[in-house]
DNA sequence: ATGGCAGAAGCATTCTGA
């Protein structure tokens, strides 16, 4: 089974760089999708439907046009859950769940901290979803969290570890959190075959960030330890320009 | 230390991103 996470930065605009016939190619069973940027209407869901996405769920923003997570799957899921019950953390579409046969999968659109309103935000909700996610391995034990988490894990996943540890993003404490979070109970699947640094999922649109690889791994398909010996593969996938972050990918049996 | 680019709303410019 193929599983990919992918922040499109808008599905509208990806889609007219080309999203659509990427993903014909890419064919994952089950994609997430994180900022889609619309709501359900906005959406050509028959693209989808055509593509045998037959089971997809928007979960979009109160706010129109910010923020959204989806999950389109191949696959007819058991059961499905929008949101986290859990008023700040459902308002801006960020977390969205599909029950499957045997594990379930995540769409988490984790927030930025661009400002410090919004970086105690984004801490309110970091802790708030660690408690959540504690609560939920008891419930669902074989769990897969897609998703950006906006954090870099540690120092090689990130192209100027100095220069940015004062940027939200990298902030020790942001980063303390996800490794906790990850020894918690998680593999994080990219780095289970892969310990090499340059490996990066999102570039600014800036000062040619993208062409030279100044980047930030900050989306990861996060997977219960009872599920790593299922795990075939687990890929970035550059070379996918719809969004200023690439996809990221794993086979699991 | 600063700026740089892009998507979306809604129609000029503002907000947001990390």
């Amino acid at each position: 089974m193929k599983i990919i996470s992918y922040n499109v930065n808008g599905i509208r605009a990806a889609i007219t760089k080309g999203f659509l016939e990427w993903l014909e190619q890419a064919n994952p069973d089950v994609i997430c999708l994180q900022e889609i940027k619309a709501l359900e209407e906005q959406i050509p869901v028959a693209e989808f439907e055509k593509l045998g996405y037959h089971y997809n769920y928007w979960f979009s923003a109160q706010k129109k046009g910010y923020s959204g997570v989806a999950i389109l799957s191949k696959i007819k899921p058991k059961n499905v859950v929008i949101g986290t019950g859990i008023e700040h953390m459902d308002f801006e579409g960020r977390n969205l769940r599909m029950d499957f046969e045997d594990f379930s999968v995540m769409s988490l659109y984790l927030p930025s901290g661009t400002n410090s309103a919004r970086l105690d935000h984004k801490f309110m909700y970091m802790d708030d979803f660690q408690k959540y996610i504690s609560d939920l391995k008891n419930e669902i034990p074989h769990l897969i969290i897609c998703g950006d988490y906006n954090i870099c894990h540690e120092a090689i996943d990130i192209h100027d570890p100095v220069r940015n540890k004062t940027v939200s993003g990298f902030l020790p404490e942001e980063r303390a959190w996800l490794d906790v979070f990850i020894k918690d109970g998680f593999v994080d699947s990219f780095r289970h075959f892969n310990k090499n640094p340059h490996h990066y999922t999102w570039w600014s649109y800036r000062a040619g960030a993208r062409g030279n690889n100044k980047g930030w791994r900050i989306d990861y398909i996060l997977v219960t330890k009872n599920l790593e010996n299922r795990l075939e593969r687990a890929l970035i996938l550059p070379d996918a320009k719809h969004s200023d972050h690439c996809p990221v990918m794993i086979e699991i049996n």
